[in-house]
DNA sequence: CGTGTTATTGACCAACATCAAACTTAGTGG
DNA sequence: CCACTAAGTTTGATGTTGGTCAATAACACG
């Protein structure tokens, strides 16, 4: 494995202009944030539940998710991350964190220290509105999870999350035209949609007997996007992404 | 009915002294918003999915939830909210709105101008950390429910709603010691939990046969706190109330 | 008192979970 | 380049939670 290193700031810049507009002061801003970039391998947890933060995580490389254990010893996932994320943002104005941070893949994260954050956001009210904007826009993915998880049938369910996936990773340049790439485990696809394993290796396999999506090892296409919208009951503006499809 | 009239500016300083410190400073910032108050019947949206606002709306009396509805016309409640709430403050940031707001009982509600907000907000950094933390707590409420909806079995989700409800109207001194009153149907409840209603009045009779609860009518009591947080596996943590039990 | 809403029951059914085994695939070291 | 291994996927058999439908009983309110 070659070691790849990414520009963190300009991933956060990316990530930022994929849902709101940066100004070149704001953009000057962000790339004056100190940050300490760290490689993680797969399945690794960058923060844990229940720990005190002194620094925000930037996604640079590679696929996060947000998950929770229950009870039985179940595992929620709560949320993909993309790069450009910043994951645990909240954790300026919560002095402890809910959920546990992992990688799904081999990954590069960035941390910044939460008072270079908080005075970057001091010097510009715009760049602050386009971070609470980002917190805004996580909460109404969770609303959009919530209904499914609650209402949805396992076939919508997992259409409508390769819907979501699909257009957040088009916005951020991460994905070719017909399809995208989902580096995870049907187990971990199964935590995320409050469903098992099994059921969604046989769900996944109706989907692709009614060739609504085409997918092969990791790789997941599609021929027909309005149908695959369709199937997942999909509407995107709860991404408020710019350039939607 | 009697038209009791409620101080919408009270409610809203409680409301964000539940939550956090409010400087006498800023309590005269809140109370210097101004308020349109409205009255509202049970069962009536004040917000609908898609719209663009230009004012937030603050919980003074009664008992309102976010949902959305699916596909099959199935309803999924995203959250429930008390008086002292503002259920919609991240329409600041959004300019669309993803779920609608409606009233489950007789309430009254204020609304308040987003630029009354920002106003407000541009004078005094410590207020609007505190915003910025209520929509945090907001989503930590979010991605609490999305573990229990996802992999929680119905006795278990009920009792853990059951817990989070009773501590957000203590804190708000809602409630009294051994018990609050949950005006809402067993349909609510379901739409909630992703559950039936069928499934919910089953399980709310195993929840009182094992003596976890005890209810009548919409009064809902127990008997042994530990234990009803024990069914639910309840952390208050991730509600971040001042005072917690 | 009626009338409409909500709660409760029963009978039955479907979606999804669990368990366990077999089969693939990708990655690793020789 | 091949064999070996571990991880992931697929399959079958079977069980369970929770859904649906429909009827009845309790309430709440005018």
């Amino acid at each position: 494995m070659q070691l790849q290193v990414h520009k963190p700031h300009e991933r956060l810049v990316r990530g930022l202009q994929s849902i709101g507009t940066v100004s070149s002061a704001d953009e000057e801003l962000v790339r004056s944030l100190p940050m300490r970039v760290q490689a993680v391998g797969a399945h690794h947890d960058v923060v844990r539940e229940g720990e005190r933060l002194t620094e925000c995580c930037l996604v640079v490389e590679g696929f996060f998710c947000r998950h929770k254990l229950v009870d039985g010893g179940q595992r929620q996932i709560l949320s993909f991350h993309l790069p450009g994320d910043l994951p645990d943002l909240q954790s300026i104005h919560l002095e402890l964190i809910d959920y546990s941070l992992g990688s799904l893949t081999a990954s590069q994260v960035a941390f910044i220290p939460h008072a270079a954050i908080r005075q970057v956001m001091l010097r510009s009210p715009t760049l602050t509105d386009l971070f609470w904007r980002a917190t805004c826009i996580d909460s109404s993915i969770f609303r959009a999870w919530l209904a499914s998880v609650g209402r949805r049938p396992a076939y919508q369910r997992i259409a409508h999350l390769y819907c979501e996936v699909f257009v957040r990773m088009r916005a951020l340049g991460l994905a070719e035209d017909g399809g995208f790439v989902l580096p995870i485990t049907q187990t971990e696809l199964g935590d995320a949609l409050g469903l098992s394993a099994v059921h969604v290796n046989r769900t996944l396999q109706e989907l692709r007997r009614d060739g609504v999506i085409v997918s092969q090892g990791r790789y997941n296409g599609f021929r027909d996007w309005a149908r695959l919208q369709k199937a997942g009951d999909f509407d995107p503006s709860y991404l408020f992404t710019k350039g939607a499809l």
